[in-house]
DNA sequence: GCGTGTGAATCTCTTCACAGCA
DNA sequence: TGCTGTGAAGAGATTCACACGC
């Protein structure tokens, strides 16, 4: 169905605005949607304007970001033209002003609270994944109920029971929670951290959470994953039996031009790229 | 310690491809493409499936498989129409026969040989993730260049020096590679699976990759999966600004049905799922 | 009657192509 | 001249709704 696209938005609200980097100078406000499939892409963007900006780089063309984040740059541009307009034609974006306007869209510029419940396996390469807190995503709180590891310490955070999420969510002011526990704990560890006040569940567990409409939840299924490889794999064996890929060669890309960024780059054998990214909602 | 258990599921190895199982044989051989979005909803439908043959059903109704696998089902009956008619009008599908066919048809009835490099710590989470090795992707081989870590024994597998690539891989007949490196020399290591004739790569590592056209490369960022979920935090704070879910209350979804699964009436409160996943292809 | 399978309608996302501004 | 921003066309994917077989 489709029920109001959110008529409203109602809401004057002017706060967000990257403040430091680019002085939020002419007011794009535009109420617009921001379509979900943009917004996965945008977190590249965002990676990718990092790494420019730490070489020294002072603007990108949509052409030289799109090819470092492996989209097209007509792609790059109707994503950008989401946000308002913040490049400067026969130019390009300036490249910290562009990154201040992505993060305050992604909300980074609020401190995000994550709490971490789950620490085996996985669980605790996520805990030390310097990769979060890197990135603005400082995980504050893991949970636990296997006895050995509640009271342990990672990383300076000290492993507390499950029954704790609640009050601990609450007063950590967490806003993510991830979820790494075995499948049939998942639900049960959930409905804690929803209680918590927990409004977004990024679930590495292979089941399916129920939450309450105004929860978000990501499910990253690795054997899915996996899966999907070996479907193309199959396909290929199925379809055109050329020798396997030892010699790998390249194949003429149907839709791009390789665009290699300044960096490293193309040298040596041809290569591709391609990103794309695939989401579902709700 | 471990990760989402995979319930048995048993590798059932043998009653795979239960109709004709000849390819060509059955008329069913459309020869279609299979669109991407389903092939990915194909490997959930398999692990419900699996987990509804342990529970000994043997018949399910596309409403029931859709509901328990967090979609509606047309697009579930829509999906499996890909693959041929395998239902019966007024009654369903069969749990074991439908299971078979998702199996050949993701090609888990050829042997997949799975290689990670880098047993970092995300990697030595992925080497010990149990639901690999239960779902048909044995982790093979690992590789490190660390001296400390290339010899030491994970699962009882050897950890060997990424110089040893692409005889190892080649060796094994290893189809698909897991790159859970550094950044930085992520493309290096890519550039030797694919030397090792490696077909498939599930990338972990925050870079593009660029390999050859016949090479399938998909990504999976944890760090783009939190922004995503912080811009969705941000959103909420921006729009409306009610009571921040404590009770958690159940708010209306602001673009759609909730996606119940079948009867109405949700038992209990209301709930609401969500999936995602984010992929790169080539 | 029930539930699958599917054409048609819809919606979303992508790509094209070009007007317009620095 | 060069590159952004965007209307319009195109491609895909989702949802609808109903005919058909058990």
């Amino acid at each position: 169905m489709s029920l109001p696209p959110e008529t409203g938005t109602a809401d004057a609200g002017e706060s967000l605005v990257a403040p430091g980097a680019g002085p939020a100078a002419d007011g794009e406000r535009p109420a617009r949607p921001v379509p979900e499939a943009t917004v996965s892409r945008l977190a590249v963007y965002l990676r990718v304007l990092g790494e420019l900006r730490d070489q020294g780089v002072e603007t990108v063309s949509s052409e030289e970001l799109a090819g470092a984040s492996g989209v097209n740059s007509a792609k790059l541009r109707k994503d950008l033209s989401h946000l308002g307009s913040y490049g400067v034609r026969g130019v390009g974006y300036d490249v910290t002003s562009l990154q201040g306007r992505l993060s305050a869209e992604l909300g980074l510029d609020h401190r995000q609270s994550v709490a971490l419940v789950g620490v085996g396996n996985l669980g605790h390469a996520l805990a030390g994944y310097a990769g979060f807190a890197g990135r603005g995503f400082p995980v504050s709180a893991l949970f636990d109920v296997d006895p050995d590891l509640v009271g342990i310490e990672i990383n300076g955070i000290v492993v507390r029971h499950v029954h704790e999420i609640p009050e601990a969510c609450a007063e950590h002011g967490v806003t993510i929670g991830m979820v790494a526990t075995p499948g049939p704990v998942a639900q049960s560890v959930c409905d804690l951290l929803v209680r918590g006040g927990v409004q977004s569940i990024l679930n590495f567990a292979p089941v399916l959470l129920q939450v309450p409409g105004d929860v978000e939840v990501r499910k990253v299924d690795l054997s899915v994953e996996l899966q999907v490889l070996a479907f193309h794999v199959a396909r290929r064996h199925t379809a055109g039996e050329s020798a396997t890929g030892r010699g790998a060669e390249v194949a003429a890309d149907p839709a791009g031009t390789p665009v290699g960024p300044g960096a490293a780059g193309a040298s040596g054998d041809a290569h591709r790229e391609s990103n794309g990214s695939v989401v579902s909602r709700r």
